[in-house]
DNA sequence: GATGAATGAGCTTTCATTCAT
DNA sequence: TATGAATGAAAGCTCATTCAT
């Protein structure tokens, strides 16, 4: 590869970094092109070399955390530790990114309304990989007899809706720490799959 | 009241409907004043005869379906019925609007970005008053030895965060109707509780 | 008609003649939103309550300086006169059309490149009326053996792009005055029918 | 002359192949500097180290093209054949280009608006001495008297505009080949100059 | 010579808001 | 009360042009 890709993609790298940010902070309608290149000390139009349009950067942001967070957990997936252990890890890494990358992460917002046909199908896609992973735990731990739950699917979106949440309400500086709301989610989850 | 303030109000609430639906389908980004005017076969500046601005439409929409549920709920928590009984038609309730009214009731977005200083003091308050409703059917659960948990707020909002994602997936034409997710709900509801 | 549809009317047509005026200096690109509302003292914003987009007014402008010329030529056609008296007038009207509203007349330019299908459509069906007219003359002379031309589609497609042409070179003050210009033409236009 | 300006002058060439393809196709203002670098796998940067502007790559488009035609014509003018044999030729060659070359021949569109003074001053020559070819053979026709025509510059700008009429009908698998079409003009030239 | 990258002016379009009538 | 009309700010996007390397 060429230095000028690499270069390229490094840049690219930048901007999404600076579109993530602003995204978890003002949404996906409310971050401008504006708002983005400022960070950078960039102006608008310089964005558009590396980027096609609005929705393509936006798109790739959602990609990328989604991507990210999705490595994450088959790591943890594929790592040592009980199927008890592993759900904890999972538990707390979801719970990390959907507080840290709101917005960007955010499997709330309704994707229709922000992408084409296509980036939609790959994000659809992006999602059920994702879940797949919280289904592959939980699968193996009815197979282990720790869990035993009727509607495994059910159960998981209850979970994940359930993680997803904190977002609205969770504050750095509240009662609970980070780690004891995780401790504290990972033993309701339990429950849900007992 | 006189007359006028009457037709008055009936108009606002007339308008309130409309608005309701189309952010129902579009967001409240998306919701123009056109589109709601558009509706009621009226023109965009009438709007503001009735309501100061934009935000203080969608503040009202988003007020009147909550107080509405609020409502709903209160009706229900002091009627008849067993503890359980009275959760699993709290849940019904709660699930339907989230289903129905979406985006109005939609408890996800986050009101800072919409709302003004004034209006989000008493959104917040509206919200507090509504989770209120559900931790006291979980206290009272508590009182009568049925249910049994070391953190109830946190599983208040374990169960409420659980109930808004499913309009994340929910289809009216999918596998399961409304009435059999409630009943499967309500069963990992409990389970929470115990 | 109420009031306001008349006004709406009204005022559609003065942006409309204010557009053609840009349009007749700065061809179909090159005029602005901004430059044709600048002339009505109006601003940019203001020309989409009239008009959906660009694209829109710029059609709109062809097809109603194509359609005012079919109607003038249809009312030539029909008129009192011979054969050749008829097309003396038909010419005249056509090259006056064809100095006096250059761009937007304009038939040389290519519509593909400014309007969208169904535009298309219609400026294709309103090009073919046009052309039409001359082709009814013309086989008028041919019955009534005035003239006698083997290929009366090519010998319009002559003379049509011979008038045509004269935008490319006349000017108002130059040796010819329109009238002469006009005789002229007219002469060589019947050595080519005979 | 040194080998680095034969290198100069062989890719200023090259760039002006690209061009005049690209502005056939799209037109003038349509061409963008990245589409024509893009043909050339080139960037385009690299398109200022040999054209001033685009302006300057534009003007020298049409140079080149009307320059060719201008030679083929003087050739044919000043080589074998009777007048009218000659003539035929030189319409040949003219709706040659105006099919082939469309944009870049095109003589139609408003020079002002695209070529500054300078530039200006230079098109209207060449097409002086373009049209002037012309202009000899129907003088030299008249001199032999086979033609009789009292307005002969205006019998040469009624013939240029209808030849370059047919590239906005003219159609490769049309009714008529473009020899058989050549033939068909050439007559009501003729005729014209009868 | 060539390029990658950035710029900035200029364009179309949208939309909440205002206000005379 | 209601509306027609206008406004202006702000957004997304395009593209000729520049320039350090």
């Amino acid at each position: 590869m060429k230095l000028s890709q690499r270069k390229m993609i490094r840049k690219k790298q930048q901007i999404l970094f600076s579109a993530i940010g602003i995204v978890n902070k003002k949404g996906y309608a409310g971050a401008t092109m504006e708002d983005i290149a400022a960070e950078l000390l960039m102006t608008k139009g310089s964005l558009y070399y590396y980027f096609k349009n609005k929705s393509d950067l936006m798109y790739q942001c959602h990609n990328f955390v989604l991507s990210q967070a999705s490595e994450d957990l088959e790591r943890i997936l594929n790592g040592e530790g009980s199927t008890k252990e592993i759900l904890f890890k999972m538990v707390a890494t979801h719970i990390d990114y959907a507080i840290e990358e709101k917005e960007t992460f955010n499997l709330i917002m309704e994707p229709k309304r922000f992408f084409n046909e296509e980036q939609l199908k790959l994000v659809l896609e992006l999602r059920k990989r994702y879940e797949g992973l919280f289904d592959q735990i939980i699968s193996r731990g009815i197979q282990e007899r720790i869990f035993s739950t009727e509607e495994p699917t059910i159960a998981r979106m209850i979970i994940l809706g359930a993680m997803n949440w904190i977002q609205q309400w969770y504050k750095p500086k509240g009662r609970l720490s980070k780690e004891e709301l995780v401790e504290i989610y990972s033993d309701y989850i339990i429950k849900i799959l007992k």
